[in-house]
DNA sequence: GGCTCTTCCTAGTAGCCCTAGTTTAAGCCT
DNA sequence: AGGCTTAAACTAGGGCTACTAGGAAGAGCC
């Protein structure tokens, strides 16, 4: 019996949870396995997270961290096409690199509101594209539309594509390329409002 | 013992795991479940269905083929702008609708062949959509670009939508109405394709 | 009525989440 | 250094889940 003390933390439950789900799939992370990659028993994780759905939630927001700062760093000195480019470019590797932690991020929202508030990442990730789509020449309400429409593209591409829903024979990257250029177009060119709304 | 016989079938399963699906979500349909609702021990599902994996196919299945069928109905007689919206709105109605069915249709795909090849609603849905883009007098590749790029928009809105991520005070409907509008002008004022593509 | 077929059952294994209570390593204090 | 405190990790166990194997009992056919 080596009884060593593993010297486990939230953090690095966390880390391993998040290792794990990039390997084999965010819901294949259980309380088992994080504990048997760290050489521990499963109940030993209880003192450091209070359960599969906390856990579920730290990589939540690691991964939010993780895919803010890679966003930042893209887009710092850009801006315009340059920038949006920087910025779909970096939110979709992330999501290549990292395919379970990016899917963390898109959990149905039940985070303990504490851990939030410690956290950076999501309020950091709202300011950084709300900043970087003002150079468009929107103002209220159209930016919070315009981020919204920003933010279903780029999840909505990167997630059929992780979900293999890009079968057809034509290469993804070119139809990326293409996606970001429309919403691009899209930006500069923002319709009118005045259009079908009677009310 | 009542021992009535339940009179199962695959299709009584499915639809059984489809309901629960929409009332709990996806992941809470587990075998036992769907048993109980349907007055019976889980061990008699697996006469019906190969396991839970093979169940949560089904599901996706019957989701996509009544998805597809509602959009069918919608587009039905309609052109241009008109298509396009009845298009939109009728998918996300049915997100909206049948909440854990939608997601099943987005589960990475490893369904049984022979049971797809029997499904007519996922190659239907990629006709329907592809007919309608036609109207955009677009070409391969574009065609199949503008496809894509419709599909991530969609799904991306409303899978973003049902997780909670629209926070903000701009009502949802608003901005899904901007969202549709600004696909339609997308694919109406399509970019010329020889910018920065030096290849 | 007897036969067969399928349906549904009981029984059982193994893995998971999580709790309660116990042992023991690590750090501090004198 | 030895003893105390703290908390890290353990053992034990309950309850739920997926799934398998084999048995009983309805339904239709002769």
């Amino acid at each position: 019996m080596r009884m060593v003390r593993a010297g486990l933390t939230a953090d690095r439950v966390t880390l391993a949870g998040a290792e794990l789900a990039d390997e084999v799939g965010l819901d294949h992370v259980t309380m088992s396995a994080v504990a048997r990659r760290l050489g521990v028993k499963d109940a030993s994780l209880y003192a450091h997270v209070r359960n599969l759905e906390d856990l579920r939630g730290r990589i939540a927001l690691l991964a939010a961290d993780e895919k803010t700062i890679r966003i930042a760093e893209a887009i710092a000195g850009r801006a315009g096409k340059d920038a949006l480019v920087a910025y779909a470019n970096a939110y979709r590797q992330y999501a290549h690199d990292h395919p379970g932690r990016y899917t963390a991020t898109q959990i149905p929202i039940q985070i303990d509101p504490e851990l939030l508030a410690g956290a950076p990442g999501p309020r950091r990730a709202v300011e950084l594209t709300y900043s970087m789509l003002r150079a468009y020449a929107l103002r209220e309400p159209d930016l919070t539309d315009a981020v919204r429409i920003m933010r279903s593209m780029l999840h909505g591409f990167v997630s059929l594509e992780a979900a293999g829903g890009f079968a057809h024979a034509r290469p993804v990257e070119d139809s990326w390329l293409r996606c970001v250029d429309g919403l691009h177009t899209l930006l500069e060119h923002w319709p009118a409002h005045d259009e079908g709304d009677p009310a």
